[in-house]
RNA sequence: CGCGGGAUGGAGCAGCGGCAGCUCGCGUGGCUCAUAACCACGAGGUCCCAGGUUCGAGUCCUGGUCCCGCAACCA
């Protein structure tokens, strides 16, 4: 089965922060998943690069615009691998073949295309125009210092009204899925009021670093609408392979902030073009810091480097597909992170692998013998990760984990061990450890993969590998808060 | 009445009609293979408030109260 999996496209104006972390996580365990299943996968992740935004911050840095969206691309594209994301595309915006291809999908929109004046407040300070919704309604009084100008401009418009209710329909009857079911709800509601056509344009003058429109030198394509089609253009849409083999997307990972462009304005530009919508979409919630909003203006942003560097991917991994609620918005603190890395990773998993690679060593000279994999049901973790439950399967291996810690204690297999005639006992118990662990390793591929190697190398021959440091050491930890 | 989410033991959450559950933290005990790890047991809750439906309601309905998100950097 050919399964494509995407990330929404980061906006480059910024730095990369945990929450990009998040969806590049979650969008690499399906990936990974699928692979393992023996799907063929496409991953695709990348940056939106092009509007104002970048142009009036690479002016203030005093550097090209080129310059600044290739620097930030890149310190996306670094943290992936920081994260050992398995992406296998990386898509920017303002790559050529984006640019040429997001042309021909703007011409196969053009039947539902059409010019008219866009009439609205215009900031003349921040040089755009504020929709009604977000206007200061002070700011509209002509008496204001820093009144709005009622402005009118020509714009190109989608028909996004003349899709709204097949969109609906597509939904309602779970064609497209949209997970979890309270954006699900969310999104139907606002289909119901109905959806008004969007202005997916901007005169070139307000819009210098963007995808011109094909055909009207005046106009560029305004950066949203374009940055959608990175979806298809990533797969070489509408000749190549991939993009026949590939589309629809099994799944695309999105933030719960950009639900109505992912499960509105671009289901109906694919249905425009002829094209099935994508499978599921996914929309993850955000992450607190503890229990306030990130925010770069109250300053408590975490970046993930400052994570990364203490413990490593692996726990950084974990806490946030565990501990974020994966249908939820979720909280990170470093009380919390910390007290995950020592009960459940240390102690538990971690402790779980040494003493019974110890026990193997110490009687019965590292030699394990006939391992035979445990077979305990998985069906609630496929289920899980079906519904995007990562907090959930997680919980369903650990079940496990904490089964084989109960296990040993039960067994006793010290106790066995004084009792010569029970060395067989003594082998069966332990060759039963080790393949609970190799199944947890298989299990935990998707989420943890260096995890995952490491225990396969110490069980997976049949001999204890002595050179095997410990699983996430406690005594290693530099606890330092802020 | 803009839209949406939420209120459950000290903390974080699950349960969504039938004996209040999980993780952390706390207390007691056990064990000693192990990363001062592991295992068992226990204490701790008027399930936001007020009405209603029902044999029976955290769970459904109505009306409140209080938080939070979307509309400003931002997944």
């Amino acid at each position: 089965m050919n399964y494509f999996v995407t990330t929404s496209t980061p906006y480059v104006n910024g730095e990369p922060h945990i929450g990009h972390a998040l969806e590049f996580i979650m969008a690499d365990v399906l990936a990974r998943a699928a692979r393992q299943r023996g799907d063929n996968v496409i991953f695709s992740t990348g940056t939106d690069e092009h509007g104002t935004k970048n142009v009036q911050t690479a002016e203030k840095l005093g550097i090209t615009t080129q310059e600044l969206v290739d620097k930030m691309s890149l310190r996306f594209k670094e943290l992936l691998k920081e994260l050992n994301i398995s992406n296998d595309r990386f898509i920017r915006t303002t790559d050529a073949d984006h640019e040429k291809r997001a042309q021909l999908i703007w011409k196969a929109l053009e039947h539902d295309i059409y010019k008219a004046k866009y009439v609205g407040w215009y900031d003349v300070k921040e040089e755009e125009f504020v929709p009604e919704a977000k206007a200061d309604p002070e700011r509209m009084k002509p008496t204001h210092p820093q009144a709005y100008q009622k402005l009118e401009e020509e714009n190109y418009f989608f028909r996004l009204s003349k899709y709204t209710a097949k969109i609906k329909e597509l939904i309602e009857s779970g064609e497209f899925r949209v997970v979890p079911d309270t954006r699900r709800n969310e999104i139907l509601s606002l289909l119901s009021e109905g959806l008004e056509d969007i202005s997916v344009s901007r005169p070139k003058d307000k819009l210098e670093w963007g995808i011109p429109v094909p055909g009207d030198k005046t106009q560029g394509m305004y950066v949203w609408f374009e940055a959608l089609m990175n979806y298809i253009t990533v797969l070489g849409y509408p000749e190549q392979d991939d993009f026949k083999n590939f589309w629809p997307a099994q799944v695309q990972v999105i933030g719960k902030d950009i639900l109505r462009f992912h499960a509105a304005i671009w289901p109906a530009m694919l249905i425009s073009l002829g094209l099935p919508v994508e499978k599921t979409l996914y929309a993850h919630g955000h992450i607190t810091m503890d229990g306030k909003k990130m925010s770069k203006s109250i300053g408590n942003v975490v970046a993930p480097g400052e994570i990364l560097s203490k413990y490593g991917v692996d726990p950084f991994r974990y806490y946030f597909l565990r501990h974020i609620p994966s249908h939820n918005d979720g909280d990170f603190s470093w009380d919390a992170f910390e007290a995950s890395y020592n009960n459940e990773l240390a102690n538990e998993l971690g402790n779980a692998v040494q003493r019974t690679a110890v026990m193997v060593q110490k009687y019965q000279g590292g030699v394990i013998g006939n391992v035979v994999k445990a077979e305990h049901d998985s069906t609630p973790i496929v289920q899980a990760l079906d519904e995007c439950r990562f907090d959930r399967a997680l919980d369903e291996i650990w079940d496990q984990v904490r089964g084989l810690n109960q296990y040993i204690d039960e067994e006793k297999p010290w106790e066995i061990a004084k009792n010569k005639e029970e060395a067989e006992h003594l082998r069966d118990v332990l060759a039963y450890q080790a393949g609970c662990l190799l199944e947890i390793a298989d299990l935990l591929v998707p989420f943890l993969p260096d995890t995952a190697a490491k225990i396969k190398d110490v069980f997976e021959s049949g001999v204890i590998k002595p050179t095997v440091g410990t699983l996430f050491p406690k005594n290693e930890i530099v606890h330092t808060k802020e």
